[in-house]
DNA sequence: CTGAAAGCGCTTACAG
DNA sequence: CTGAAAGCGCTTACAG
């Protein structure tokens, strides 16, 4: 049973081509008649239009692309999920590829979604991205594209974005309120926005409340994994730092310090409590579970795909599209760590 | 920067659109001059050919799609990273879909792919899913279908899958061989296959032990979920059922299971060991760290992609194409809940 | 070695 | 209300 035409149903009810593509369509200038002898044919015969044929005239694919820089990553699987869903709900298929943080991959993946003629791109830009100007052939491509989650302060797009530094700024100010003074940061990579604004955060809350920064309680995760949390904490031991506190900036790390703290016998969060940011499922799955930042994933996904429809139809109308930056609100999840 | 066509090339060059196709084919009957002046000439508009207009003539859409019954899954991440990496080696584009576990969806995304003529498809059954007609369409289709993990015995396509029952027997007899003998088992729903091999498994193992098989240490985990794991231990422990260790279907209901052990002050493995199923990020993660069988999904993935080139090639040779059933390697991963 | 022409399967402005 | 015709951007059999 090979893939029916517009013609062969023509020829089978003995009309034109033409009548059939309009009544399948439902245009007005076909009688009622005719459509639904047409469409009865169609629906008994299982026809799907050639989607390729379509585009070729109306140079709308019907299909976007998104490119993010982990794929085996909860944050990451939960906006997938809403773009994803959002976009079935209007007949878009979705394109995945995967950066594993990788500019040189992110460079060639943009480069082949475009050729695939996309509608639309959606980004979560690679912690290992120095340079923009991949992403600046998308918008000259008149291709839209919308980033989420790691975006660039230069890049001439909307944003779906979380507020991070008021993000880590409450996460601390929970464990000041809770009594701890001294209170150790796991950060992530030096790049990344985020990464950064997190960073801030955390200083800022400890400036406010008269704690003294001390450089010497920062640790770098360049991973962001849970051995490095583990290897940090370890570290914090083995020195013997006086720290009554953790603050990581994601909650693998938070986890692996978590179980080195365990593993030593530290009571947690009497002599050391330990916050995470992002509310993977697993945070509330260990024992004790982990305090942490929600970090709402799917609706972020869903409202990315809402905004690329929105600005689709901007251009339709041959209006200028104004790029924003939409802020999603977190919250702070308090369990037994803190 | 609108995308260019050949007949802007050709009319750049002064040349003929035909010329210009074959040049960039690298066609033996074009000058070797003619081809450099337009590659060099493609190369600096960054000319990219309109994949939509080349399906039409060649009808292979360098494209495929993945229907999962979840998204936010450890084990299915993984075997998108597989088949996702594998299809870009040899420049595939993937389509992902998921089914939520529901036949409805699933019926309506496997239409979707084929009215884009995907050139396979990549699925893995729901549990809901009752019937394989809209399975059956994809053959007809002559489309491609490689099926993993959540299979059916009845679909006539090549598939990659574990042997559930083997691996489900390694893990209750790693049991007995600790000298556990009250071994309940958390099993999942009843439809699918993979959930009917594991119980089997657990029960060959007993029976090949002398254990008696007990139907009272028998609990359904329908959604796979760690509460289930959590509601199911507490049962156990309010009843007080003589239970030495537990052996669930996956590693989540093993987590929601020492979740609740550990609240109740239940030593594991001492007084109860439990055993998961799966091996996901997680499990190496929690306190006490969870023994699980390991289920490589990445290696199942690109195994998938593998099958379904070969399969393609051998259409193409217009030779007949011979189903096959490949079963990937699992192992045991001993950690310290058992 | 080069190019005019047909055709892939649709959509739509236009004529009747 | 219906349909002939042009065209989307390619590929390729064919003629010269």
């Amino acid at each position: 049973m090979k893939n029916l035409t517009l013609k062969d149903i023509a020829a089978a009810l003995n009309i034109s081509v033409t009548t059939v593509s309009k009544a399948l369509k439902n245009y007005p200038d076909v009688s009622v008649k005719t459509k639904e002898r047409v469409k009865e044919y169609a629906e008994k015969v299982n026809f799907t239009p050639n989607s390729f044929a379509a585009y070729l005239r109306t140079h709308e694919s019907k299909t976007i692309g998104i490119v993010i820089p982990r794929l085996n990553h909860y944050f990451f699987s939960s906006i997938l999920r809403g773009i994803i869903s959002e976009a079935e709900k209007h007949e878009y298929m979705t394109f995945i590829l995967c950066s594993e943080e990788s500019y040189e991959l992110e460079k060639v993946q943009i480069q082949r979604l475009l050729s695939k003629n996309v509608d639309g791109i959606f980004l979560s830009i690679a912690d290992k991205t120095h340079d923009l100007a991949h992403i600046q052939n998308i918008m000259d491509n008149g291709t839209n594209l919308v980033i989420f989650d790691k975006y660039s302060k230069l890049t001439p797009c909307s944003s779906i974005v979380i507020d991070d530094r008021k993000a880590a700024y409450s996460a601390v100010k929970h464990l000041i309120n809770k009594g701890k003074k001294r209170i150790a940061h796991f950060r992530g990579p030096l790049l990344p926005q985020n990464s950064i604004d997190r960073f801030l955060g955390y200083k800022q809350a400890l400036e406010d409340h008269d704690i003294k920064y001390d450089k010497n309680l920062v640790f770098i995760c360049d991973e962001i994994s849970d051995s490095e949390g583990f290897d940090h904490a370890q570290n914090i031991l083995d020195q013997k730092l006086d720290v009554d506190a953790i603050f990581a900036v994601a909650d693998l790390p938070a986890i692996g310090a978590i179980k080195c703290l365990l593993e030593n016998h530290i009571e947690i969060p009497n002599q050391i409590a330990v916050m995470g940011f992002s509310n993977w499922m697993i945070s509330s799955l260990i024992t004790p579970s982990l305090s942490t930042i929600d970090q709402p994933g799917e609706l972020m996904g869903r409202k990315a795909f809402k905004v690329f429809l929105e600005e689709r139809d901007t251009k339709k109308r041959n209006e200028p599209v104004v790029f924003q930056k939409y802020e999603i609100e977190t919250s702070l999840v308090e369990r037994k760590s803190t």
